[in-house]
RNA sequence: GGCGACAUAGCCAAGUGGUAAGGCAGAGGUCUGCAACACCUUCAUCACCAGUUCAAAUCUGGUUGUCGCCUCCA
């Protein structure tokens, strides 16, 4: 398995650091707001890599945070005139569900910034005793100078760095020894929630959340660290910075990071008017289909999100979803019809042998199932080779092709059930729930629906026709298949 | 100004040395009362220029263009 190291900057094997198991943290939101599409493409991106490693038999500690204390959310609290608390708690459960009908799987811890204050304090003492910061009236500041590493990962110069902050650098930061240093503690401020430190009143700084939450759940050293390629620098940097001065240990041994999604071709903003929340997606689209459309092409690459790719995405899913409904009631029928072949088998003879007896697969089935196996083969290669999730869809739909072509009524039912446990397996990988929510018709839709079969059969098409767009008006499509009417909703 | 990424068909997107996966859209056909689904057929020489090589989308140099980071940001 190779996976694409920013702080290499190339692709590298992947060794855990202990056998079997991954350590991976993923940097989660701000909960000042719902989160947006662009939140959603590391949620779904990391997601899909550790359901990778699920499937490769490792067991993976998955722990991504919510940063629940923040400016923004204090900004939020204050224009609301509520407690910053109840901002965070009311947009961590809007975080939750929409992850959910993402189908991202929970964290095995997904802890919070503000129950973590104690190891920080700890962390930012433990700092300042190793000569790596500094209290400055009630302000604690990382000496970023004083680690030697600094700018290895996003491989700036820390000399080119100090130049472009001059122009830059903002009031209220004099008391810094350096313009580089960034803040591990602020003291409070009237009206913002404060916790008790040796440094006074205040809260922490962003950095150090990460590098204590990562240290708690998963240890000094971890397998991979995670999250959009804006965090490299600050963010990582200073995670790294601190980490590693603290613990005398390499932090991360593999660095991830995802592209950005833009709108339109333009980043994401909300002054330029093309900002989507993951609500506003979910209002026209089953969130699977932008999880679909997020994995079509590769983590690192920026992607363009536009209401013509969803409708694309869309229609490339439901193409899944459609041969997978196909071959799942196939299998019953063939199912079906082996146990009726059985029973009249059994009521002739005296002694019935190991219950059911399946029926043996035909030449034609056995080569299918070897090409299957080939195309597994390609998702595997795909996926190893740092999450190539477009070259695995492009396997998972030529799976699709196959049992469209190969899993028939007829066949034999080991054929169809290896085929679904085969192409369900991969979907499973990528998040994709196979199958459609079961859905209850209202009885006025089923009546019409009724009415149309019997206008069919009596060959009163005009009258049928009629139905079914009455039917399209109220939203459910139909088609008229070998095994009866079948309806969706659009 | 510093650092970096990318440029493949109408659209999206794989492919890092041997002559272009897959999907969406389109066209033609088979199936169906019609439609939908499905299947078959069809649709590119890889931004440009120069070079290395028997052989390049794939390596090197240059040109043009797009984008990102350097500041809160997934």
């Amino acid at each position: 398995m190779k996976i694409y190291n920013t702080m290499s900057k190339s692709k590298e094997e992947f060794k855990p650091i202990e056998e079997g198991k991954v350590r991976m943290y993923v940097c989660g939101p701000t909960v000042y707001n719902v989160i947006h599409i662009g939140n959603a493409r590391p949620m779904i991106v990391f997601d899909t890599v550790r359901r990778y490693f699920e499937y490769k038999g490792y067991d993976v500690n998955y722990v991504q945070n919510f940063t629940d204390v923040d400016d923004k959310i204090i900004k939020r609290a204050i224009e609301e005139g509520i407690d910053s608390h109840e901002i965070s708690q009311r947009y961590i459960k809007e975080c939750q569900a929409d992850m959910q009908a993402l189908n991202v799987k929970e964290a095995t811890s997904h802890p919070l910034a503000t129950q973590e204050i104690d190891g920080m304090i700890e962390m930012i003492s433990d700092l300042i005793d190793k000569g790596y910061a500094y209290n400055a009236d009630g302000t604690v500041y990382y000496r970023t100078r004083k680690f030697e590493g600094y700018g290895k990962l996003s491989k700036k110069n820390i000399d080119d760095l100090e130049a472009g902050h001059r122009s830059i650098q903002v009031a209220g930061e004099e008391s810094k020894e350096d313009p580089l240093d960034f803040v591990l503690w602020k003291p409070k401020k009237e009206g913002e929630p404060a916790w008790q430190s040796p440094w006074g009143e205040g809260r922490p700084g962003w950095h150090i959340e990460c590098s204590v939450m990562s240290k708690k759940y998963l240890g000094d050293e971890i397998d991979i660290h995670a999250g959009g390629e804006d965090l490299i620098f600050p963010h990582h940097e200073n995670e790294i910075a601190q980490s590693e001065a603290a613990n005398g240990k390499t932090f991360a041994k593999y660095w991830m990071h995802n592209g950005f999604l833009n709108i339109d071709n333009k980043k994401m903003s909300k002054s330029l008017g093309n900002f989507f929340t993951v609500k506003d997606i979910a209002q026209k689209y089953d969130l699977q289909v932008l999880r679909f459309f997020m994995l079509s092409a590769h983590y690192r690459s920026p992607l363009n999100f536009s209401a013509d790719l969803m409708e694309a995405a869309k229609n490339g899913l439901d193409r899944i979803l459609t041969a997978l409904e196909q071959l799942k009631k196939n299998l019953e029928i063939s199912k079906d019809r082996e146990n009726q072949r059985n029973l009249q088998a059994g009521a002739q003879s005296d002694t019935i042998k190991n219950g059911a007896q399946e029926e043996s697969m035909t030449g034609q089935e056995t080569e299918a199932l070897e090409e299957l196996r080939r195309l597994g083969e390609k998702f595997e290669k795909a996926m190893d080779d740092d999450f190539n999730t477009a070259d695995g869809i492009a396997a998972v739909f030529e799976m699709i092709k196959l049992a469209n072509i190969h899993a028939a009524q007829g066949s034999t039912s080991v054929f169809l059930q290896e085929v679904w446990n085969q192409i369900t397996t991969f979907c499973e990988i990528l998040g994709i729930e196979t199958e459609r929510k079961e859905e209850v018709l209202s009885q006025e839709i089923e009546e019409l629906i009724e009415l149309r079969q019997q206008a069919r059969k009596e060959k009163n098409f005009a009258k049928a026709d009629e139905i079914r767009n009455q039917l399209l008006d109220m939203g459910i499509e139909l088609k008229d298949t070998r095994e009866g009417v079948q309806w969706k909703r659009i």
